[in-house]
DNA sequence: CTAAATCATCGACAACATCGATATAACGGC
DNA sequence: GCCGTTATATCGATGTTGTCGATGATTTAG
């Protein structure tokens, strides 16, 4: 293989002219360059220049080499500067997966503080539940992720999770009940028709209600946290969603009322152990930036 | 200035997925992959691999870097090959110069010659006078050239110019002339008018009658010896052409007659001192070649 | 839990890039 | 034609670094 420095000082010689002059330009002493001129010809087995007075010229074969040199010097530079830029935070994208409440809520902010302060990077959202963004962190699909992990979960393998949020979680009731005094006791709810959440919350909603000492009357299901606050406000029954689903949309036909103790984690999830590329810690840290600010 | 010799690393580690696996590939030791990669994070201050079990993953970063620098082995392969064609005369372009009568009988035996010994090579042929040639020489345009010298002409500075054949000149006269017998004295025709051939075999033609002791009335001049021979077939007057020229066109109705002791060297001449690009010393060969061929 | 596989680290050696000093050659002016 | 100037080539010395073998640390598979 060619060695790029042989290359450059014959790409120097034909920018300058002289010798001297190149080894002036690369910031090396005429000897150096000299030595590289020849090296290049003894490995390449060519001739590629010719002495011609006191100086030098390059033959039609040094010419041809000397111009994709430039070329490939020039694709050199360009990747190096590909690089630092999207290491000093100037350019790339970051694939970040979130569940949807968390899409819906904190990245809108997270990104509005991103494009703040470092103006260049792009943010690609792929809206995932946390096992599936997991698997997109392992898979090399996403960068970055939002997860949530209800008490008692062990985290994903493989990757690191930090928890950036506790999100409080809220019995979802019609708009005419009686919110009642202090706190809620589930129990109260233990005849009353059940639509679970989103899928995962299904076993915390069981793993509640056992807590209160019934078991619930699960007669819808849905994902869509607007859907189930339209099936609450229609009295279909009562449920329990957490703080941000009721924060990316509240439907004016229900009430909330907070479930002492209940809660899930709110993680800022990233693949393998530090250090991280310099884009996935920027967007990382206003991600923790902006899930603090929500704790109220 | 990124070495190369990293980026290379990192693309094998991209191809084979594993340490090991792209030292066995490129015929390195692991520990100097490994080094490699460690120094390329380094040297560019960016996250490129990920631990990942018991092995590496690229960064978002590593992959674009190995992506690019895939890219750049490929054009500096690329520029090797062309070189070592070239070098080993499997392609390349080679420019003549030489003058007409020349590039209307050496040139295309040697062309022939050229083609069969080595079909990648091209060759570029423009006219051009000895001086000119010789300019072109020093100035890059020409990488070889066919010249001729009259006997004491000195040869242009900052070629080397080898004789290759010499090139009888001869008396050319109407056809109605009666030839006579033995060497031609050319003080027979001194009262007779003059073409001259070529503008620089104008000083020779005086030369020689000179020496025949009278200076000849010149009545027409022309570069082209195809129109010199219609003067003289004309029975406008008589010339002395050399054996080339006369090779290259003879008018049936004009007769010619060897001038004993006058001749001129046909000369291959190149630029500068050896070693030439062996495409160049290629043309040389064929070139002396076929002159000597011509010695008759 | 053991064995195999993989990358990281370390120390040592050889290769080589680089430099300063100097030799050699060519140009320009008088 | 001689001499100062301006080129490149060469040489010896030195510091850097590429490379390897051996070894350690960690993970996966059986």
């Amino acid at each position: 293989m060619i060695d790029v420095r042989r290359l450059e000082a014959l790409v120097a010689l034909r920018r300058t002219g002289t010798v001297s002059a190149a080894a002036a330009q690369l910031h090396y002493g005429q000897p150096t360059i000299s030595h590289h001129l020849r090296r290049l010809e003894v490995e390449t087995g060519s001739v590629l220049l010719q002495r011609v007075g006191r100086g030098l010229r390059l033959t039609p074969d040094g010419e041809r080499l000397a111009r994709r040199g430039e070329e490939i010097l020039a694709l050199l530079a360009r990747a190096e500067a590909e690089l630092t830029a999207s290491t000093s935070l100037q350019a790339g994208q970051v694939r970040l997966a979130a569940f949807p409440s968390a899409a819906a809520t904190l990245v809108p902010a997270a990104v509005a503080l991103l494009v703040e302060r470092h103006p260049g990077l792009g943010l690609d959202l792929i809206e995932a539940e946390p096992p599936e963004a997991a698997a997109m962190l392992r898979a090399g699909t996403a960068d970055i992720a939002l997860t949530f992990a209800y008490p008692g979960q062990a985290e994903p393998d493989g990757v690191t999770a930090v928890t950036v949020h506790e999100d409080a979680l809220y019995l979802v009731a019609p708009g005419s009940l009686d919110p009642g005094a202090g706190p809620v006791d589930l129990a109260r709810f233990a005849d009353t028709r059940w639509v679970t959440g989103c899928e995962r919350c299904r076993s915390e909603l069981l793993a509640l209600c056992s807590k209160a000492g019934f078991e619930p009357r699960i007669a819808y299901a849905s994902d869509d946290y607007v859907a189930v606050q339209s099936l609450v406000a229609s009295g279909l029954g009562v449920t329990v969603l957490p703080g941000l689903a009721l924060r990316a949309h509240r439907n004016p036909d229900v009430v909330r009322l907070p479930v002492p103790g209940a809660a899930r984690r709110i993680q800022v999830t990233t693949y393998g152990a530090p250090p991280h590329p310099a884009s996935v810690d920027a967007v990382a840290a206003v991600l923790t930036e902006v899930a603090g600010a929500s704790e109220s």
